[in-house]
DNA sequence: TTGTAAGCGTTATCAG
DNA sequence: CTGATAACGCTTACAA
């Protein structure tokens, strides 16, 4: 079928060597025979065969990207950071779901899936005991996670801790003092970064001698409908809390609708802040604090790369890579200003 | 490096021919061989070099996935649906973004990313002008196009026109007649979707012989800003609509986002519908037409295995196929029972 | 049913 | 700087 390398090598009158290595840049090709090989080979609409390739270099050139949603906000988002990067190295990304609505039993296993296809491996978002987690890093790949930490390898997060203290303190700030937590819990207690950000909210309550009422915590399962249903609860109290700090953005629309459902405003009769900067807290006018997850996306594709490209891909120098976040202050903590 | 059939042919005493047969299933294979083989390569922890396999077969054993969009709604849905499908045929998803945000020029183009590494192709919503589509369809392999129609190619869509037709006419059902339209228009008219969901309104419209004022059609670019200003410019006009039908959920909330900015109540003073079914329009209670999106990938999915397997990648039976859309009634048109 | 052996299209190692 | 040529690991007629 295929017209292949032996052809650009006839017609540009030079060996198969020469081809290859004028093809892909490599060094010690005379500059006038490169042209010419790059010339007659874009005559022929010749492009390499990946699978030879392959075959003879040992590299696939292409990775696998690892995660549990692929629609879901977070997760779509790091994908299409990740994407990008891989597309300007001209590296293949598999997609490779591992969300354990795909029944575990009867299904090719994702190591299965990766062993000999992929030159290293991106894991989105797995919890520490996922299941796939382990098999996934014996596999002794190049691997870098994002938003969630594993030690020996590359990891790209946020400061939870730190985002959670900046949200909680920013309601400080603005005068409260019974400030409720809306946590993940359950359903998703499992992702790090649900502890972590309840560690935050404590070291604030805490630092500020503030009551820390067990019953202003409650949990929202990271979904809106949890969110709602846990404001609801806060709103049922004797003494409700003046301000509020959910988790997530998703967490906060429920607790906004459940407040307007109690015939309260968001920002003048309850403060509410959440994380991540979801592209509807705007509409919401919801304070928050922005994550750049496409960001984490991008920067862990590049680390990825660079482990390829340099031998380093041992473990020695993992480190963990913590990006900024940043307060964007809306009309749900009262600045009417905002909008 | 890794372990080659070879070494598994050794182990269980038979040639490699026979291994390969026997691991692939193929028939012509003694039972009791087969599963010896698979046994020893299950004890060596061998699975089949893809590159090896592909060089030889001519098959890459994977597909690619390209689409204007990963992380909006609507698009990383359908690739969730085609993941899954993909994944259970363990055939490989390549994601491939050709947005035009990646700077048109000095980009590497999609077919070159395409030729020789997949054995199909699954194209999302790209809008029949876009400037890749033609050089990827002349690629001329087998190619399933979803949310878009194509010559030539089996596409998966909803019937728009239909769509259309079930919003608006839901909304005269409820005694309405003066009827606004919030279209996609100048961003995105680029979507076939809109020029048919444009269509479907008008015909209701004309049946009933209902007032079609140009002021009654408004453009929200598809976007929850767009609804909002669209909304608002309805609003503004001394005579306004008593109902909205917005050609997209996001849109649509948008619209009911200014309907409270101007004190009014959507499915009281306004009624609103829109089409997509959108994961936030229960919390809207917004009345839609759902369309099955991860389904759509699902479907185009299995279609194009399909199409990989027959020798059918001949475009002679090209179809368009239709999935079902559904009337979902929320408050937002009224139903307060629906809540 | 099973084995033999000739590719599949590159890359990479040596010489030259 | 360039050219032979042996891998790379599997698939697949063709034989047996």
């Amino acid at each position: 079928m295929g017209i292949t390398i032996r052809d650009v090598a006839a017609a540009a009158g030079v060996s198969t060597a020469t081809v290859s290595r004028a093809l892909r840049g490599l060094p010690n090709v005379d500059h006038a025979t490169r042209d010419r090989v790059k010339e007659v080979a874009a005559g022929l609409d010749f492009v390499i065969s990946p699978s030879a390739s392959r075959l003879a270099s040992g590299r696939t050139g292409s990775v696998a990207v690892v995660t549990p949603h692929i629609a879901r906000w977070f997760f779509s988002e790091v994908i299409a950071g990740a994407e990008s990067v891989m597309q300007h190295a001209d590296m293949d990304l598999l997609l490779m779901n591992v969300g354990e609505h795909q029944s575990r039993v009867s299904r090719i296993p994702p190591t299965a899936r990766i062993r000999r296809r992929v030159d290293g491996i991106l894991i989105v978002a797995l919890p520490p005991q996922d299941p796939d987690l382990e098999p996934i890093m014996n596999l002794g790949m190049p691997t870098v996670m994002i938003g969630g930490a594993t030690p020996g390898v590359n990891c790209f997060v946020i400061d939870d801790v730190a985002a959670a203290r900046k949200a909680t303190g920013y309601l400080v700030s603005l005068g409260h003092s019974r400030i409720a937590l809306i946590s993940g819990k359950s359903a998703a207690a499992r992702f790090t970064a649900g502890s972590q950000r309840e560690r935050g909210y404590r070291s604030v309550m805490a630092e500020f001698s503030l009551v820390e009422d067990p019953m202003l915590e409650v949990s929202g399962h990271f979904t809106i409908e949890g969110g709602e249903s846990g404001m609801d609860a806060l709103l049922n109290q004797s003494n409700p809390p003046t301000a509020v700090f959910a988790m997530s953005d998703e967490m906060a629309f429920g607790a906004i609708r459940s407040l307007r459902t109690h015939g309260l405003e968001p920002g003048r009769d309850v403060s509410i802040i959440g994380i991540d900067n979801h592209p509807m807290s705007s509409y919401f006018g919801l304070t928050t604090i922005a994550q750049p997850v496409a960001d984490l996306g991008k920067k862990a594709g590049e680390c990825l790369l660079e482990q390829l490209a340099g031998s380093d891909s041992l473990s020695s120098n993992a480190r963990v890579t913590q990006l900024p976040t940043e307060l964007i202050a809306r009309s749900s903590t009262g600045a009417k200003d905002f909008a």
